[in-house]
DNA sequence: GTTGCCAAGTTTTTT
DNA sequence: ACTTGGCAAC
């Protein structure tokens, strides 16, 4: 970069207040680096400064291109490099033509662009999981297996790790030997077939025919790596094959290195450096080797750890400076993760001083477990930490529940943050598949889901006619319904109502050319006509009136909320900023397609329900206690944090544990609970409980194999679980944590009953027993620990206990 | 075509 | 224990 004389005022205020490394980060433009990010460092800060910074200094912003993983992620970035650019808007030069957006909405648009040279019309529908299975066991019923052999899920399961690997079914099928996976094979290559024959592709088909294109295909790999200069990849650990294939690819060179150039003949020189980049491409990728938790899912630790191999000319610089949590907790994290052998070390480091040390209590069951959590909550919001900055995080959803339960009976606000997406939802899933038919003919998939909701009299029968004849034909459902005159087997009455959908789906897209006068002019038009004039609208309207009930009404309500955010899509679609839809000067010709705008917009508009999960849901609750996974808490952070369950076989979980010698997993899980710790910033509480009740039985455990990993020092450890196995024992425990003061304990009895703990009583079928914990509220509980049969908790409402002394 | 019952499967889930 | 999906009967 040129910059003499003077140091520019903008400039200086884009750097300062970052620390010395920050600053490198941001200021190492040029060739290959790698940030290894320490969480709670300021990542973001250092990449979204240093994005300005590369505008700034005269890159024009069409050249950079910036890859998340998350649509929130994008969003977040986006928006604080727009405001230090000086807001962004069409206008507004600084800004103009630059790309920030994740790894899928890339190779979305990218294939829209490149659909011909992919193997794909531009109309292609991105199906999610549900679509996915729907058109996996077809497949499965087409290879004649049984789905209780092969149930859909695993198949699943296995051809996404196959495409994460860039494996197609063919390659699938010359590495299968035995007869499981040469049937998965088989499913394999039909899911295909039908996935193309219905112009669908799933979420790892994104990547894996964008890779492919961008391997295979010149004109397109020269396209893309003469637009975009400057390649910044967030969260990099979190690559799979086929992300890290694509990143590196666009930034620069026909070849990959290291690990798809291999196996090489060994006494092959190393392939020479580009005489036109000296150091190698403007590759910047950041992340954390530690907070890589995704590997089940198909991210391959390995594109970080091996990134300096990668580029032999790589710079890396290490953002170690913590600047989100008290040295006690980052010494907690520390101690735990140097136990991970495949990782780079790096240090965690604080210039903060005090903190209180970590606490770990060991309860006696979930609902001990609990109380102890909720009085600890209570304690903390009594010091004056608002329920907004305290959190409880879990292995698994499984252990929501019982906190669930805790919070309710402590009068604690919480919230679940789970993702129960507003597109998930059955009414607009509906309206959804509409929308796809009409933008795509040959969506089987969305078309049969469709044709006869709300009922139009084309049922099972005739819709199983009309499957048939297409099938028989090779066309589509849609070309079969077209046809339906000539399908013999279609009753006299379903004709005519065939007939009759078809000229609906006609009205809406002028046959197909979306051009007439009829023809809806704006999308919000087309959305709003479709829903009313499919009847989905009324079906739901009508329901809602027959049942009274609030959640039917509440579905009409989200198809009107379909039709609005379509009109806000609308509004702020800018067909300018798409990178698809307007190449970059000098673009193959052949590569440039003409679309209808309005048939333009409904796919973009498609496209980003498809690639956009619920944003809202996920965001932190206002004026509430956070419950989530581990998983859900990465890129957060609390005040205060209590991390549930610390018990073998749950956190490590025991799937992680169970293979011979499956270390990669149990560092991923390490990991899980690093995060975890990470995510605090005054205050940490970790709990494990002697007995679980899973699936309905209470189950012995064992303290997590973590917990005995941080040594006394670091973690102040609690034995709260007394004598749980003593029959006569086990009443008069202490129920705090340590240093929370309230008088706040564990209820032993409830209020209006005969029952309190200690009581014996006999039930009709379990026999006696003896109560051992008690939970009061509306719905109350008891623990009962029978003579024969083991700990139950039940619901006293219900369960017929009587007492017996 | 709709309702209701039984059976099966339950780690995590950015897109 | 609990949800969900498939099938059978009305």
């Amino acid at each position: 970069m040129h910059h003499g004389g003077d140091i520019d005022p903008r400039m200086e205020a884009l750097l300062k207040d970052l620390t010395g490394t920050q600053r490198e980060a941001v200021l190492q433009t040029e060739g290959p680096l790698l940030v290894l990010a320490a969480a709670g460092s300021g990542k973001t800060r250092v990449i979204t400064r240093r994005i300005a910074y590369l505008i700034h200094c005269g890159v024009p912003p069409w050249q950079i291109l910036a890859l998340t993983f998350t649509n929130k992620a994008a969003g977040e970035m986006r928006e604080r490099v727009y405001s230090m650019l000086g807001g962004h808007s069409e206008e507004n030069r600084a800004t103009r033509g630059l790309t920030i957006t994740t790894f899928h909405a890339l190779c979305a648009r990218l294939l829209r662009r490149y659909a011909v040279p992919a193997g794909l019309k531009p109309d292609f529908t991105i199906y999610d999981t549900d679509d996915q299975s729907a058109v996996c066991k077809k497949a499965i019923e087409a290879c004649q297996l049984s789905s209780s052999n092969f149930p859909p899920r695993s198949v699943l399961a296995a051809i996404s790790k196959a495409k994460n690997e860039l494996l197609d079914a063919e390659g699938y099928a010359a590495q299968a030997r035995e007869w499981n996976s040469k049937n998965i094979a088989r499913v394999f290559k039909e899911y295909t077939r039908l996935m193309r024959h219905a112009n669908a592709v799933d979420f790892d088909d994104l990547l894996v025919l964008t890779a492919r294109a961008l391997k295979d295909n010149a004109d397109v790999r020269a396209e893309c790596q003469s637009r975009w200069r400057y390649l910044l990849v967030d969260e990099y650990q979190d690559t799979n094959h086929a992300q890290f294939v694509i990143a590196s690819l666009i930034a620069g060179g026909t070849s990959l290195p290291a690990r798809d150039q291999l196996p090489q003949p060994p006494d092959s020189p190393p392939p020479e450096p580009e005489p036109s980049a000296p150091r190698g491409p403007n590759f910047c990728v950041v992340g954390d080797p530690d907070q890589s938790i995704y590997g089940w899912r198909g991210a391959d630790i390995s594109n970080i750890l091996e990134f300096e191999d990668h580029y032999p000319g790589c710079r890396t610089i290490t953002l170690g400076e913590n600047f989100r949590s008290t040295a006690p907790i980052l010494a907690l994290a520390d101690t735990l993760i140097r136990h991970n052998k495949r990782r780079k070390h790096k240090p965690l480091f604080t210039s903060r001083t005090g903190g209180d040390k970590p606490q770990a209590v060991l309860c006696r069951e979930e609902g001990h477990e609990g109380l102890l959590v909720a009085d600890w909550l209570k304690a903390r919001h009594e010091h004056g930490v608002a329920w907004r900055d305290m959190a409880i995080f879990y292995r698994t959803n499984a252990l929501s529940r019982v906190m669930e339960e805790a919070m309710r009976s402590a009068a604690i606000p919480y919230t679940i943050a789970r993702g129960t997406a507003f597109y998930d939802r059955e009414e607009v899933r509906n309206a959804v598949a509409y929308l796809r038919s009409v933008a795509n003919p040959a969506d089987d998939i969305s078309l049969s889901r469709i044709v006869n909701t709300p009922s139009r009299g084309i049922g099972k029968t005739s819709l199983d006619a009309l499957e048939v004849h297409a099938s028989r034909e090779e066309t589509t459902l849609l070309e079969a319904l077209r046809d339906a005159s000539s399908v013999a087997t279609l009753g006299p009455r379903a004709a005519p109502a065939v007939a009759k959908f078809v000229a609906m789906l006609d009205s809406w897209t002028g046959g197909g050319s979306f051009m007439g006068a009829l023809v809806p002019g704006t999308l919000t038009d087309l959305v709003d006509r479709i829903v009313r004039e499919s009847g989905l609208r009324d079906m739901y309207v009508k329901q809602a009136k027959t049942s009274g009930s609030e959640s039917d009404a509440e579905r009409v309500d989200n198809l009107d909320e379909l039709v609005s955010s379509a009109h806000q899509f609308e509004l702020e679609y800018d067909p300018t900023a798409d990178a698809a839809l307007n190449p970059p000067p000098g673009a193959h010709p052949d590569l440039v397609i003409e679309t209808p705008p309005l048939l333009a917009l409904l796919r973009a508009f498609l496209e980003s329900i498809a690639l956009v999960a619920d944003a809202d849901a996920v965001d932190p609750a206002q004026g509430s206690v956070t419950l989530m996974t581990l998983h859900a808490a990465k890129g957060l952070e609390f005040d205060s944090v209590a991390m549930i369950g610390l018990e073998e076989g749950m956190l490590p979980h025991a799937r992680a544990v169970e293979g011979l010698g499956g270390d990669g997993d149990l560092e991923e899980e390490r990991r899980l609970c690093f995060v975890g710790i990470t995510r605090a910033m005054r205050r940490l509480l970790i709990t494990s409980a002697k007995y679980r009740t899973h699936r309905g039985i209470p189950n012995r455990t064992m303290p997590s194999r973590f917990l005995a990993e941080l040594p006394e020092q670091s973690l102040a450890i609690s034995d709260q679980s007394g004598d749980f196995d003593d029959f006569e024992g086990g009443t008069s425990l202490p129920t705090r944590v340590p240093g929370v003061p309230s008088g706040l304990s564990l209820p032993t009895r409830v209020p209006g009953t005969p029952f309190q703990v200690g009581t014996l009583v006999r039930h009709p079928q379990f026999g006696l027993g003896e109560i051992t914990a008690i939970t009061p509220g509306s719905h109350a509980r008891a623990t009962v620990k029978f003579k024969d049969l083991g700990t139950k908790t039940l619901v006293l409402e219900y369960a017929r206990l009587t007492v017996v002394r």
